[in-house]
Order: C-alpha cells, then structure tokens, then sequence
DNA sequence: ATAAACTGTAACAATTTTAATTACATTAAT
DNA sequence: ATTAATGTAATTAAAATTGTTACAGTTTAT
C-alpha cells in the first residue's frame, strides 16, 4: 500500500488554498515528505495538466485549472494503480480451470469496482474538499 | 499494493467448485504461490467464519456455509486494508492548517469510498462468481 | 553577467513490506 | 506406528517504497 494519493491530494489541498506559486520545499515541509518526491509526484500532476509550474527564481507550482473544476476521480486518475483491490504477482496455473480463468474475472470485477468507486469521486471537486478545512 | 485479495478469491472460488476437502498444497499449486501463504490466509478466513478446516491425514479445507452465502463483501472484509485509496507513512506537518487537518479529512473520504465500494461487492456472492467459470 | 533560488530528473541508498522457505508441533486416518 | 495433513513461528529473500545526493536547466534580481 502506498501513499501516493494521499500526498496528491495533500499537495493539491495546498495549492487549493494557496494564492501565488508554492515551492516544492513549502509542499514538503507541510506535508512531511522528501521534497524531492513531492517534486515527482508534482512532475505526473503536470503530465496530467492538473498543476502547472514556473521554473526558475521565485518559481512555484500552481493549479492548472479552477478547483472547482477538478474533481476527485481526475485526481485519482493520477495516480490510479491497475488493480484496485491488489495485484499478486504469481502466475496461476493454467492447466487448472480456475487458474486458467481467475485474470480474466477479477479483471472484470475490478473494472465493476473501478466504476462505482469513479462516480463517486466524479461527484466531488477539489474546491468542495477544501471548503471542508476550517 | 498486495495479493491478498485476488489470493483470497481464488481461495474461495476453488473451495466453492470442489467437491469435498482440498489441501492447502492443491490451492497452492492451482495459485501458484507459496503454501504456508496459502494456509496463512486460509487461518485469516477460518477466523472470518468463511472456511473450515479438518486436521490430521486427508484433512483439508472447505467452505463453512453456502456459496450463495458469502458476498465478495464478506470476502473482501477478511482483507481489507486500513486505507481503501493508500497510506503514507509521513505525519503531515500540525502547524500548518492543511497539514493539521487532511488526515481527519481523507478518513471521512475514505469512509465515503469504502461505501459505495462495499454496496457494490454486497452485490455479489461467491455462486454467481464462480458461475461465470466455464 | 553573475549569483541566487527555484524546477526537473537521474542515480543510488535505506527502509519497509511482501512473499518464500524452513522447521516443527499437533492432529487424525490407516 | 506411520503417514499425511493443518497450524504457526522464525528466518531469509525479494520487491517496492521512500529518502538522499547530485547536478543540469531556468528565471529573477542585483
């Protein structure tokens, strides 16, 4: 289980809130995480246009778009791993019937679970999860 | 990001097709992963009342109730971890006002999430799973 | 123009998590 | 008694995650 997600939003809660560019560094120490990761995961945010940044002295990074239009499904989308509920790393075998069909069917439930769990996150934006913070 | 979901269910969809006890080294070898993990996970089921054991020579396992009685709900419980969506490890920064609150935040999302997560595997049980196998 | 303060990214090290292995006590059938 | 199974602990190995160092590139300010 990682925390990539949880950092995402972290720092997109950060940038939310936040008037002008922040530094990578201002991210990190708020968030207590290696600036230098927070500056990966900023680097897939921009690959994704959620973030925009500006290089160079007083530089920063800043969302790319209004928050209200960010929803919480386009940032999972970010960071989304291929299986949802896990992914084991055997190779089940495939003279047995149900080893031979298991991939295909959690796959199918994955994509069912992936559904559910992307309208729900669809229904909320960034700006919503913010006005949460007193 | 772990096996121990799709392990569990193909587990459990192998005891839903047998016809009697199956060993923890016939689950292994159909998984194709180590058989004290198997039987590791099978001890977590046994304890989630989903699966009984019989001990000593031709012992083996079998489901504690109907197919039909088991939702993948049920299933995914035996398993789930603390954080649907991903845990860091990092304790945000307590002086800034994001950093203070985004973890009471994120458990009320993730709440939310596991919701519409467990209506959805609610749907299901164990029989209908397995029908799908050919 | 030069220094300073940033982003961007690669390479590597450290840590943590996951899975495999070994070992062996216990149980039950033959 | 022997055999074949579960149950579980302890250890090792492998993989994934996070942290660190290093430095090239960019922009601003002086």
């Amino acid at each position: 289980m990682n925390g990539r997600f949880p950092i995402t939003l972290h720092i997109m809660t950060l940038l939310c809130k936040a008037d002008g560019l922040l530094s990578s560094e201002y991210l990190a120490g708020s968030i207590n995480v290696n600036a230098v990761l927070v500056r990966k995961e900023l680097s897939n945010l921009i690959k994704h246009h959620l973030v925009a940044s500006q290089e160079g002295k007083n530089g920063g990074y800043m969302l790319a778009k209004s928050a209200n239009q960010i929803s919480l499904g386009a940032i999972y989308e970010t960071v989304k791993p291929d299986a949802i509920l896990g992914q084991a790393k055997n190779q089940p075998n495939p003279v047995c019937p149900v080893g031979k069909q298991i991939n295909k069917h959690l796959k199918n439930l994955y994509a069912d679970v992936n559904k559910v769990l992307m309208e729900r996150l669809g229904d909320t934006n960034l700006a919503e999860f913010c006005n949460k913070f007193e």
